[in-house]
Parts: structure tokens; C-alpha cells; sequence
DNA sequence: TAACCTAAAATGGTATACAACTCTTCTCGT
DNA sequence: ACGAGAAGAGTTGTATACCATTTTAGGTTA
């Protein structure tokens, strides 16, 4: 691994912290002396965050860490409910049952953890939720949906999205976490992605409708609050 | 235009023309005095060309030109299967007339293109097919679906493509451009996708069944022969 | 007060020198 | 003869330097 490589994980990751807010600019000299580097690493991951998205460079300026809006979010939601389905749906036919043992066991530690509900539990079930997509891109066998994949569901987004879910959000999420496997275990990739795309909308759903609302979305607002 | 966005555009021509062939190496230090260059801007032209999916790094090692399998031709196909329809069904409700007239335009062009039908005119249709995909993708107005198409899209695949056409189906995508074209006057994005659909797995049929093929594909072989 | 000018600071592009790594090949010991 | 290990060549990785360009802030002047 070179420097250049881990410069780009670590400012990733400063990026994921919040260390590096959005609209705030990465200095090259800065980061270089902070890890006693010359700019030449730091310029090359900066060019490769930009690539991947993580930061935009304004001319002669520098490079400033992006701002996501719900329009973006509403973006990345559109492609993952073609492209997740996609996954499972090559993954019925490849899975094996090493793997299916595996998602059965991030299943069932999501679900423990989903009893006990505190905010702590919330962040681990986010961890394990990850590597259940992960181990499911790992059967699915397709470098490159694998990488539009890792390129538009950018962390920002999924980090903290289950703390958007209520109860019974969350516990719908496991359901579908099961389903999925079954129909893996099945060999049937529609039932699989039929699965898949809703536990993606009920994602978006969740992630969309609850948090603050603006004045001029009174109508969904009304709908929610009705229920 | 600096001398790295030049030497990008140089390796990316001599990767099509194949002068440098699949998993060869383009050297730094080669190119860089073929071209009376340092090896700084050499080096950024591969990174760009890296994250565009023409070479590879091996690091310490150099800079690889990517070689593509049938599998890698397949796994694009499935993609834009997925992904070129969406293209289309947000397109349907954002195109303005402008748009259309210019989708219109290039559709006659190529039609006049196809009743000449030498090679020459073959080629000249790959690149307005190129910008009316391109024209679409616009209309479509969403950045992310954009890059993902930009970054599987990749004219390995597609510079030559008509050329396997025979003409039943170059006649045949004639008269998709325009039932697409019909589709999004009519804001119908389901009919337009749709359309879209069927005339990217007809690409895909035409791309892989015409070519010659390898032995242990007699199954498919037979089938093909016995149409 | 407003317009302009100036200087500092940052990046952008390139060149050059040196360090570090990989792979190959050759040698040496068994 | 054969395998382990070392030396060497070749290649990439990084540091450093230089100048150009642009932005920003601050100060000056009308």
C-alpha cells in the first residue's frame, strides 16, 4: 500500500467523521505536514476523492469536501432500487451455502440487537447491515456492478439511516433481511429482488419522510401525521 | 489544454487503434521521452485513465491495459439493460422540444446513413448513435446516472458494434430511435424505457451471437446455426 | 464610501532527483 | 541437479523545487 492510498482512506474516513465537514476545504500542505508527506501523495488522493466523488475542487481555490442535498439522496435512492435487486437476482443462482450461513448469522445478530433498541445497538446493527449487503455483492460475482455500487452508496448516506427508522420500520427491515435469504435458499432471484427493492424503498422512505419537514411538503406531512 | 489532458488522449488512442494491446505495460518513462515529457504529467493521464477503467495499476509495477473478456462484455450488457432504460423513463418527463427536435434530427441522419450501408457510413452511425444516447442521457438530468453509464459505456465496446449488425437489425434500431423518440413526446417514460430495453438486448444479441465463436459454446453454436 | 491596487496565500502544472519496491537472474551451497 | 538466497536492473513512488495563475484580504486613493 502507498502513501498515496492511505491518504485517501484517511481523509475518506475524516470525511465520514465529520472531521472534515461539508463545504470545508482539505488543505494540501496542511494534511502534509500534519502526516509528514509531501504534497505529491496528497495531491494524487485528492485527484481520486474528487474522481470518486467525496470532494469537488474549485479552481485555485482548493479542495472543498461536498454537500449533499435531498436531491442527491433522492438520486442515489433511484439507483440502488434498480441496482440492489440487480445483486440478488444474479446472487440466488451463484450462492453457496458457506455464504448463506453467513447472512443467516448477520441476520440473526441484527435481530438481537434490534431488541434491545438502544442507540448503541441502532450503530452495530448499521455495521452489520453493511457487510450483509457486502456479502451479498460478494455472491452476486460482478466486478462491476460492485463498483457502481460502492461508487453512489457512499456512506454519508447509509451511516446513520436506521436511526431515521421507528420500531416498526426497523423490525420490517429484518423481515426483510429474512426473506431475502430465503428466496436465495430458493434459487429465485425475482422473489429475491422483488424483496430487495422493497426493503430499498422502505429505506428511502424512511430516510425521506420522518426527519424535519419543510413547510412546503405539508401534505405528505399531514399523511404521516395521520397515522 | 495541458500536456496531461494530450498525453491521456494519445494512450487512450493507441489503446483503441491497439497499439498498445491488452496487458501490455505503457511505461512512464517510455512515453515520457517518446514525447519529450516528464514523467509528472505521463503519470496523472494514467490515473485518469485508471479511474476510467482503461488500465490498471499494479503497484510498483506499472500500468496495464485492460483486457476484456466475453464475461466483461456480458456484465456491461446487463448493466445497460438496467440502466439505459431509467435513462429514458426520467427523460420522458424532463425533455423539452428542443431536445426532441434534436433527437428527431439525428435519427433521420442515421437512417440516412443505414440505406447507404458501407462501412464508412457504419462508423459515422456508431457516433451519432453515441450523441443521441448522449442527447438522452442529458434529458435524463441526473449526474450519478450519468457517470455510472459513462464509466460502463466504454468504447471498447461500443466503437465497433454496428459493424456485427446485420442489416434486419441495424434496421431495427433504426426503428427503435424512433419509437423512443415517439415515446417521450408522448411522456410516456414506461413505453420509452421499455423501448430502450429491447433495443439494448438487441445490441447485446448482435454483439454476442454473430462473432465467431469458441468451441465449448457449441450448445449456443447449434442453437444460432439452426435459426 | 467606493473603486482600485497590491501583496499574500493557495493551488496548478511540470521537472528532476532520489528512495523503495518487484522481478529476474545468477550464484552458491547441499 | 536443484532449491534458496542475494544481487542487479528496471520501474514506480515520493520529495522537492520552480514558476504561473488565481483568489482573497487589506489597504490606499480619489
Amino acid at each position: 500500500m502507498t502513501a498515496a492510498d492511505r491518504v485517501y482512506a484517511i481523509i475518506k474516513q475524516r470525511i465520514l467523521d465529520g472531521q472534515y465537514p461539508a463545504d470545508s476545504y482539505v488543505r494540501e500542505a496542511t494534511i502534509g505536514h500534519e502526516l509528514e508527506l509531501s504534497r505529491t501523495p496528497i495531491r494524487e488522493a485528492l485527484r481520486r476523492l474528487v474522481s470518486d466523488g467525496w470532494v469537488e475542487v474549485i479552481p485555485h481555490h482548493g479542495a472543498r469536501v461536498v454537500s449533499w442535498t435531498q436531491r442527491d439522496v433522492e438520486e442515489v435512492f433511484e439507483l440502488r432500487v434498480l441496482l440492489e435487486p440487480q445483486v440478488v437476482r444474479r446472487a440466488a443462482s451463484r450462492i453457496d451455502a458457506t455464504q448463506l450461513d453467513s447472512l443467516g448469522e448477520l441476520a440473526c445478530h441484527m435481530e438481537q440487537l434490534c431488541e434491545r433498541g438502544d442507540d448503541q445497538a441502532i450503530d452495530e446493527i448499521a455495521g452489520l447491515n453493511n457487510r450483509f449487503h457486502a456479502e451479498l455483492i460478494t455472491a452476486a460475482d460482478s466486478p462491476r456492478l460492485q463498483r457502481l455500487l460502492e461508487a453512489i452508496v457512499q456512506v454519508p448516506v447509509s451511516r446513520r439511516s436506521f436511526h431515521h427508522y421507528s420500531d416498526e420500520e426497523l423490525h420490517g427491515s429484518m423481515r426483510h433481511h429474512r426473506e431475502i435469504i430465503r428466496a436465495l435458499a430458493a434459487g429465485d432471484g425475482e422473489w429475491a429482488a422483488s424483496v430487495m427493492r422493497a426493503h430499498i424503498l422502505a429505506a428511502r422512505a424512511a430516510q425521506l419522510h420522518p426527519p424535519a419537514r419543510q413547510a412546503h411538503e405539508s401534505q405528505q406531512q399531514q399523511r404521516r401525521s395521520a397515522r
